[in-house]
Formats: C-alpha cells, structure tokens, sequence
DNA sequence: TGCGGTCTCCACCGGCAGGAGGATCCCCGC
DNA sequence: GCGGGGATCCTCCTGCCGGTGGAGACCGCA
C-alpha cells in the first residue's frame, strides 16, 4: 500500500502472545514488526530506541504498567511520538479510563480478529482512533453521564437571566469578589451586588457559593475553561 | 442469522439517499427497512409507531434536526428504545457531542462504505456501539483534554490537604454553609471553621467561593456528581 | 517517653456579602 | 407618548465568613 511499512512494536509479558500477533501481523505486506517488549520500562526505552509507528500494548504489565508506558511514550514529543494501540483482556473501565488520559489511539480486546487487528493498526498509524464496539458503548454512556443533558445547560432558570447576569455569574464561578468584578465590568460595585442579587432570586440560591456551583453544574462555566 | 431481522428506520431529507440506502440494506438477510422518514419530527413519530430496533438518523435535517429527534426517541422508554445510528456529512464535533449527550449509539460519516454500513447496523442492535475512526479520535482527545492527566485532580496542594479537610473541601463545593456542613458531618460550627480556614491557607485562597471553584477545577469533585 | 500531626473546640473581631428600599437613565414596543 | 424591562447607582443594616490566638485529646512514630 504505501512505500514504507507500518512499524510496530509488540509490549506484552507473555512470549507466546508476542509471537503469535507477530506472525499474524508479518503475514501482511505493509506492516513490520521491529521490535518486542516484556514488560513496560523496556517498553518505553524500545518505543525510544525503535521509533515505532504503531505500539501494540497489553495494559497488564509487570514493572510498568501499560497506562504508565502509555503516558511516557506518547508524552514525549507529541507530534512524532507513536501512536498506542492497548490490549485488555477485559474492558474494564477502570483501566480504559486511565489508558485514555495517558493517551492511547485505541483499545481492542485480545479476542480480536486476526483481520481487525491488522485494520486497526492500519487505522491508528493514520493517526485516526479505533475503540472496540463493546468499550465504545461505555466511552458513550460515561460521556452521556457526565454531560448530563444538551438542554440542562439551560435548565429553563438559567434563560431568565439577562446577559449581564450570566456574565456576572460566570465572574462570580471563577472565585471574583464583587470588587473585582464591578473592576472587570467597569462599574460600581453596588451594581455588581444587585446583579448577584437577581441571580440569587432567580435561580433559587443562598449565597455566591451556590451560584458558582450552579454555574458548574449547569455547564455554564466548564471545568479546565479557566 | 438471527430469526427475527434487524428492523431498521432511514431518516434523511433527501429521498435518494435514503433509496440508496435502502438498496445497501436490503441486499441483506438479517436487514429489513420497515420505514423512512424525511424529516425530525415524522422520524419521532414513525419510530414510536414501526418500533425499529435500529434508526439510521441524519443529523441535518429540516423542521427537528437530528439531534433533537434522537433525543426524543431515545428518551422515551430507555431498555426498549431504538438504537440511533448517526450519519454526519462531516466530522463536526458540534453535532457529535450533542448527539452524543442526546443519546446515540453510534456515528458514521457518510461516505462509510456499504460493508461497513451493514456492520455498523449489526453491531449497534446488539446494543455496542460504533463511532467512525475520525470522529473516535476526536472523542478521545476531548476525554483527554478534559481529563488533563491522571495526576492533575490531585495537585500537589490537595495532596496536603488531610482528609477531613478534603471532605469539608467538597461539601463546600457543594455550596453547603459551615454550620450546613457541622451538621453533616456532626461537629461543631468552629471546628469546620478551623478546616475551612486550613484548606484556603493551605491552597493559597481567598474565601470558600475559591475554594469550591478549585474543587471543580482540581477534580476533586465533578459536575453531574451532585 | 516525647514529639508532631490531626481533629476537636472556644472567643473575639473586622469585613464582605446579601437583603430591603428607592432612584435614575435608556431603549424598545404598544 | 407612555409603560416596562434592563442596567446603573445609592444607603442602611444584619449576619456569616474568615483571621488570629489559644487549647485539650488522641494517635503514631521515633
């Protein structure tokens, strides 16, 4: 297909398994195996040493496990570093959560089909992601849950606000006193207190405290938008 | 393959495409199209009457566009409501998220080839779901670029804090008031003072409105938790 | 045994927040 | 032209919050 094969490398602790992906995957033209790794440190040193496109990596590990690899290989520099592929036997969320921060390109599970795997790998070296259909579900389910709904960023409270309302309850979620939001906004502090009073009245809240909450909760300000 | 056919609903506004469809699906055994609708709101409506196990929904659409209508079928009755396959033109992340929070099982773009189209189908009515290879990675990067690092809700500072100071942390981001939060956790209002007083020193704040922004922003509590 | 850390509690005080009540200006729609 | 809503500003007052300083009890570790 393309001039240069794929290069992969094999992290697994188990020899067998190694072996086994490496014939099914040199049975196809486009991809290389360059290198296999028992355990997560040597994993890393060889993703350093290899420059491989693609590592195939099993997430049980001893020494380092495959999350921790996962981090330090694609860390690195984050343009050229390789894209990883992880493994797990089961789909745990746990392990697939913690896979993703450390920014892994997919997840498969080890009962995959020899086609599959090799279409996966074909697809991550793309640098597009692949997720098995059965982890997809509960990738969409958790992102489901913790964006509760598409209309209770605007839980009908929130539209009665006017615009400087919401903007003075976005200054208020960020921790402003009403000094320095009347010192944002360019205007008198006593404004910005019948502003936080409206909000308050409004949506049925005590104090500032609640309103940041709130402001949180209902997705009008986003944790990491800071 | 299985006795019963998948029973599949086609929703798009332009006939052709939905004949072409048609034609692709039909081709196969376990396929059966019971209906098509051309726009949002009969998409609702024929899914509540020709119950589908899969509906094939175009996101852009006149009237109710996609997302609203996914919302709405999916909705309704949660164990027996059909699967909603999403068909995007482009890989918008707009769209995708708010299908996604809307409830569907998958995302394909619509240049998928046919094959892949029919594995999709399959693969959602067995209640997995598929997200093209683009748009999973997309995903991904938004988990990852919401979830910063697997180290970051704990940063440094909250690491110092004890743990009764922590649990104070989060019931003051929950907007609670000390005597609200001596209360719950059975000591008296001076003693919550005290930890209060320690978490803004310790973490460099200012008042408790800073205290529950760091909250939400640390990780230490999330948003939908409440 | 003694030290340090944590959790618990108290009194006192200054300050900002939030409620009540009223006022002016501007813009838009009837 | 007149009413209504929004934004702006003011004063007075109450109260919770947060800071300071101090103290006793418990636990673990040296």
């Amino acid at each position: 297909m393309t001039a240069q094969p794929i290069r992969v490398l094999l992290v697994d602790d188990q020899p067998l398994l190694r072996t086994g992906f490496r014939m099914i995957l040199e049975a196809e033209t486009d991809i290389a195996v360059v290198g296999e790794s028992g355990d997560g440190e040597q994993a890393v040193a060889d993703a350093r040493a290899l420059q491989p496109d693609v590592v195939l990596m099993d997430i049980r590990m001893p020494r380092v496990d495959g999350v921790q690899a996962t981090r330090q290989i694609t860390g690195a520099a984050r343009e050229t570093a390789p894209r990883v592929l992880v493994l797990t036997t089961f789909d745990l969320d746990e392990y697939v959560v913690e896979a993703l921060r450390a920014g892994a390109s997919g997840f498969l599970l080890k009962d995959v089909p020899a086609e599959d795997l090799v279409t996966a790998i074909r697809t991550v070296s793309r640098g597009d992601a692949v997720v098995a259909p059965s982890i997809t579900r509960r990738l969409l389910d958790m992102f489901a849950s913790r964006f509760p709904a598409a209309d209770s960023p605007t839980p009908a409270n929130l539209a009665h606000l006017t615009d400087r309302e919401r903007e003075v309850l976005t200054l208020v979620a960020r921790g402003y006193s009403n000094a320095e939001i009347a010192a944002e906004l360019v205007v008198s502090e006593t404004t910005v207190k019948t502003h936080v009073g409206n909000v308050l009245t409004k949506l049925g809240l005590r104090d500032r405290v609640q309103a940041a909450v709130y402001a949180y909760e209902s997705g009008l300000v986003q944790p990491g938008a800071l």
